[in-house]
DNA sequence: CAGGTAAGTAGAACACTGTTCTATATATCC
DNA sequence: GGATATATAGAACAGTGTTCTACTTACCTG
């Protein structure tokens, strides 16, 4: 039987290849350029390969969404493997804002609905939530040895999210004012670690 | 002469029409309705009649995104109404805020990417920043008065925008995973607060 | 006033889009 | 082998933004 080559490989390249394909498109063209045909045409397959394996366009642009937040997750899971409790934190907002700025086309996908008509689905919005486990998880940390403000670790997550989203989303849009937005982004991590921390410990620095 | 209705006051009407028509469509079913065919129907002309006076879908769009920013910025201009420097600040998150999410298909359309192929044109672009002039001002008013953290004003305008930005992109798009979000906006208002401060305020508390 | 020009108007045509349909091929099972 | 399910390519369909066409209206000039 090792002469005979199932096809079912194949099928599974076919899946794959569109995939890549479209994350190729995203990457190089952005959003605008995933159009169903112009996925088909890169994987080397007929239009109706996206239906058969995806469902549709917004199947594989779900796909895509969750490739971007598999992709943020392991950045955050590997938060714990920085001993410093705030050194991972610090890290957290680095990795956050550094990714985004090596995919900007993909955090628009997971962030600024750039496509019509898409929304991630039942699996993918779990995917995305638990991309900030890792987060959530360095702040419980924190919290634990008494570092941060009294405040739910949940809370606290957010709010770290929130304003690196913001500043990140801005800076990927060409939207602001700063004329530093590197400088800028520093400013608003010790900011945001000010807004968080203990006062008491704040206090003693 | 007084009998004589010069058209071209209806012509301002058709342009109106269109425009008035497009934002109701945008309010009530959001930026994925605001085809061409269905904003020159609900104004009673020709889908022609978009580029007649908007030169085509992403002209008429461009007016959307104007209108959003002149309220953004009339909003946020009459801060300098606030006598405490604190408070305008205070009330300019708020207000940012309650204005995303009373308008929360606008918001989407400034901030968020939902039109393909749309950039705003450079008059928008001045519209937009102008906006926050009311905001850069109050922040110039409190440093003035030393109640802030050695930044630079624009910086600092900045980290408050980016911040409320992100909660509240988040908050529209559905995203997060906090239970109680206005409480976590008050949260994140107060954490912002306490790392623009100037710390020596902050110590004297 | 008549003629010329510019701009607005409605409707049709065009290329592109996501999707569905049709016919065929392939894989699997009995 | 036949039956069934699924994948495949290509075509058809309705909706999209845009351009084209023919006509109308407004304005200006001689």
């Amino acid at each position: 039987m090792s002469d005979v080559v199932s096809l079912k490989v194949e099928t599974e390249s076919v899946e794959l290849r569109l995939l890549n394909a479209a994350e190729a498109i995203l990457e190089s063209e952005g959003p605008d350029s995933l159009s169903v045909r112009r996925i088909a045409k890169a994987a080397g397959v007929a239009p109706m390969g996206v239906y058969n394996h995806f469902e549709g366009k917004m199947g594989i642009i779900d796909a895509l969404f969750r490739r971007g937040f598999a992709r943020l997750g392991a950045a955050m899971s590997s938060l714990v493997e920085i001993e410093n409790p705030l050194e991972a934190l610090a890290e957290g907002g680095r990795r956050y804002r550094s990714l985004g700025l090596a995919h900007p086309m993909a955090y628009q996908l997971m962030f600024l609905r750039p496509v019509p008509g898409f929304n991630p689905s039942i699996e993918s919005a779990k995917v995305a939530t638990a991309a900030f486990e890792g987060l959530i998880n360095a702040v419980r940390r924190a919290a634990a040895l008494d570092l941060l403000r009294d405040l739910d670790a949940v809370v606290t997550a957010q709010i770290l999210w929130a304003s690196y989203h913001g500043w990140v989303a801005l800076e990927i849009c060409g939207l602001g004012f700063v004329s530093d937005v590197d400088a800028g982004a520093e400013a608003l991590g010790a900011a945001i670690w000010m807004g968080i921390a203990n006062p008491n410990l704040v206090i003693n620095e």
